[in-house]
RNA sequence: CGGGGCGUAGUAUAUCGGUAGUAUACUUGUUUUGGGAACAAGAGGGCCGAGUUCGAUUCUCGGCGCCCCGACCA
């Protein structure tokens, strides 16, 4: 992608109306803008990001077996009323057509995946299984804050499992847990599993996928020596308190956000749409269901808070929008050239890169630009750069740079 | 929803009961190019409604919107 081309601009200044680092960050990059509190639209960078943070989680979850839907996220308000949602889910958006009918917008899916799961499940043959879908979702919120972290519309991937046993429900929800963790690691975040209560979802515990940062809205405690964490909701200890798991260390306390979750919902929405299927021997059971959710947007925004720098933002590889930013300095024709040639190379060979190829553009805005925006890597091409023997290399999270030949520059990339 | 703060150009801000200024971004031209360049010219602004006033962007009331703290949080 040229630079000169890109839709969206920098910014130097923050917007006056946000104060979350993620926010200023991502608006001042151009990656998202803001279309009401709670409600951003993300631009190209910003869809380049989120898609690939899709698709980590596409992948984690095809790989345990879950299936991809893309369910209705206008609802007919039947279904929330038959399970009694309609009257007491107060983040739920009603809303009403000119002809007066009621319709709800999805803020989650049990009420819809439970139907459809029901025409299709009729055997214990049928079973287990698991779908899923990565969608937008609605949230009445009485407070939109933090930016992207808790909007009233937002992207969630939210999966649903039905088994014909508790036993088989663990298995699964263990390996779920696994794959999660999985995600968070491939996105250069660190989770913590914590238990916490089900809210109004789940009679049974639940377990919360933690990120330690200020910018969460969560208190978790944990024990630095084992794995144990818990959300202060559900804990029954203190913070300086020896760890129940291990015994060792004193218990911290710490602010954390909330990137994942997995509930063990029982039978509870197959009872309320009489979801049954025939088992073994001829009769008839409702199946268990679990449910898992990562927001994809707020994750976005778990990594922007957890990785940027006071210049800008860090983006891993694996979700950066572009591997690398190739900053062309000067206007020598020569140079030019030799850019346009660099960059047709890296393409070929299946490095993306952001080409800084405006002209009449300081050294020191491209510089500024390359910090704000935050590819893991930046190539300067110059005049200075080729005397020195090629390109000057350096990844955003050091400040060494070092040379690197034009001809070396593809493997060097690549490992 | 309770409390607090704030709405002026694309963005960020200033001043003022009487012509709304600056920076940046934008357009044109010349120069410039390794850490947010220089000069010149140009274009662009008072959230909405009511009230007070000769006159309101400014004061008053109402609405709408945004941020923060709290409560809430499938």
């Amino acid at each position: 992608m040229r630079q000169s081309k890109l839709f969206t601009k920098t910014r130097k200044e923050a917007p006056a109306d946000e104060t979350a680092k993620n926010a200023e960050l991502l608006i001042r990059g151009g990656y998202v803008h803001k279309e009401m509190a709670g409600v951003y639209s993300y631009l190209p960078l910003g869809a380049r990001v989120l898609n690939k943070i899709e698709n980590i989680i596409r992948e984690e979850m095809n790989a345990v077996g879950g299936q991809e839907i893309r369910m209705a996220t206008l609802h007919p308000s039947e279904p929330w009323k038959q399970t009694g949602g309609w009257d007491n889910i107060d983040v739920l958006f009603k809303i009403q057509s000119r002809t007066e009918k009621e319709y709800a917008l999805g803020q989650s899916e049990e009420e819809i995946v439970t139907p459809i799961a029901r025409e299709y499940v009729q055997s214990y043959k049928d079973l287990p299984v698991a779908i899923y879908q990565i969608e937008q979702k609605y949230r009445d919120e009485l407070r939109a804050k933090s930016g992207i972290m808790r909007g009233r519309e937002f992207g969630m991937k939210d999966m649903y499992s039905f088994h014909t046993t508790q036993e088989d429900f663990e298995r699964f929800y263990e390996e779920v847990k696994k794959a999660y963790l999985k995600i968070y690691n491939r996105c250069a975040l660190v989770a913590k599993v914590t238990e916490a209560s089900g809210g109004g979802f789940s009679e049974k515990i639940s377990y919360e996928f933690m990120i330690v940062t200020d910018a969460g809205e969560d208190d978790i405690i944990y024990c630095d020596a084992c794995n144990y964490c818990a959300n202060t909701e559900v804990a029954k200890n203190k913070i300086g308190d020896t760890c129940p798991k291990c015994g060792k260390e004193n218990l911290v306390g710490a602010k954390a956000v909330e990137a994942g979750n997995v509930f063990d919902l029982g039978q509870k929405y197959p009872k309320a749409f009489n979801f049954t299927y025939t088992t073994e021997d001829g009769g008839s059971a409702y199946p268990i269901v679990g449910c898992y959710g990562i927001g994809t947007t707020r994750l976005m925004g778990t990594i922007v808070e957890t990785l940027s720098d006071e210049r800008g933002i860090v983006w891993p590889e694996s979700v950066a929008p572009f591997k690398a930013h190739l900053l062309l300095l000067g206007e020598d024709e020569k140079i030019k050239e030799e850019a346009e040639k660099l960059y047709k190379t890296l393409n070929e060979n299946g490095i993306e890169v952001l080409f800084d190829d405006r002209s009449g553009i300081s050294a020191g805005e491209k510089f500024a630009d390359a910090d704000l925006l935050g590819m893991p890597w930046r190539i300067v091409i110059s005049t200075k750069s080729i005397t020195a023997g090629g390109v000057e290399v350096k990844r955003r999270a050091e400040q060494k740079a070092e040379i690197v030949a034009l001809d070396k520059i593809v493997n060097f990339l690549k490992v």
